[in-house]
DNA sequence: TCTTTAATGCTACAAATTAGCATTGAGAAT
DNA sequence: ATTCTCAATGCTAATTTGTAGCATTAAAGA
C-alpha cells in the first residue's frame, strides 16, 4: 500500500481507539502497518514475523490480540477462505475474490460489476448486513501448472 | 438432507471414486454421511465426534484425511468463513452465506439474483473459474442481541 | 508529574492439524 | 472363492495455531 494511504489509514485508528476510549499502543501501529504492507492476506503468524523485525521481542501473543482489536474496529477485515489458518486483509473497501480450491490461496479480484449486484434484504433474520464480497471459487494458475505437470509423469 | 438425496450422493461418491481410482471405505462413506447428516457448516473435530458414534474407535487423522478427500473429488466442498477452523459444507449447489463478522457465524442464504450474477472473465489471470458464492457480511442476530443487552448494563 | 487501568509480555495450555510408519482391507487379478 | 497389491487406516508423536492467567508496563487523562 502507498505512503500516504498508509499514513491516512493509521490516522483514521488512532481516531477510532480514541473515539472508544481503547489506547492506540505502539504495538497496536506497528502491527497494523505491517498488515498493510504485507499483500496476500496474511496470516498471524506470517504478519508475527514480520513485526518481530520492527519489534524484536514482541509476543505472539500480543500479535494476535492485536489483530483481533483492528478487526473489531474495522481498520482491517478478516478474509474469508477455505482454510484453516485465520487470514487478515489490509482492504476494507468493497472488493472481491478468486480462491483457489486447491491451495486455498486468496486472489484480490475487481470488477464493478460485482461491486454493484443487488443486495437482497436480510432483515427479516435480523441479520444487520454490512457489506459484501463475491469470491469465485476455482483453480489458480499455479494449481493447474502443477497438476499439469504431475498428469505427464 | 433427505434420505434419498442423501442416497444419491452417496451413490455418486462410489461412482467418483471408481472413475478417479481411489477406493471407496466404509471410512469415507459413513463420514460423507455424517457430513450430509449435520447441518451449519461443521467443523472437522464436530464431524469427528458423530463419526465416532457409528465407527467406535476411529481416527481422528482419518477424519481429517477423508474430508480432504471428499473436498478435493467435489463430493462436499469447504467453506469460506473468517475464522480459524476448517468448515466443511455438504452443499454443492449454488447457494450463498450470511457471515457474521463477531462470531464468524455462517447461515446459509438463498437468492435468485445472486445465484444469477454475471460472473466476469478470470481467464487473463490464468484462473479456471468453477463457481460463485456472495457473502453478505454483517452481524447475526444473535450477536446483536448479545450486545444489545451488554450496552445496557 | 502522578494516577489509573488497559495492554503487553511471559508462561503454560489447549485446540486443530499433519507426519511417519506398521497394519489392514478394497478391489483387481487369478 | 482365494490371493495379491498398494491405497487407506490407525497409531503415535509432533507441529502449528490460537488462548488463558497473571504480573508488569505504559497510554492518556488529571
Amino acid at each position: 500500500m502507498d505512503k500516504s494511504s498508509k499514513t491516512d489509514r493509521m490516522q483514521e485508528f488512532r481516531r477510532l481507539c480514541e473515539q472508544r476510549g481503547e489506547r492506540c499502543t505502539k504495538q497496536r501501529l506497528v502491527i497494523l502497518e505491517s498488515v498493510l504492507d504485507l499483500d496476500n492476506h496474511p496470516s498471524a503468524d506470517q504478519i508475527f514475523d514480520d513485526v518481530a523485525t520492527r519489534i524484536p521481542g514482541i509476543a505472539r501473543t500480543t500479535v494476535y490480540r492485536a489483530l483481533e482489536h483492528l478487526a473489531r474496529v474495522g481498520i482491517i477485515t478478516k478474509a474469508c477462505h477455505p482454510g484453516h489458518v485465520a487470514r487478515l486483509d489490509p482492504r476494507i473497501e468493497i472488493h472481491h475474490h478468486l480462491v483457489c480450491l486447491h491451495c486455498n490461496e486468496l486472489i484480490d479480484f475487481e470488477d464493478d460489476g460485482l461491486d454493484g449486484i443487488e443486495i437482497p434484504d436480510t432483515s427479516a433474520s435480523g441479520f444487520e448486513f454490512i457489506d459484501h464480497r463475491v469470491q469465485l471459487r476455482g483453480i489458480c494458475k499455479k494449481c493447474r501448472d502443477r497438476e499439469k505437470k504431475e498428469e505427464m509423469k
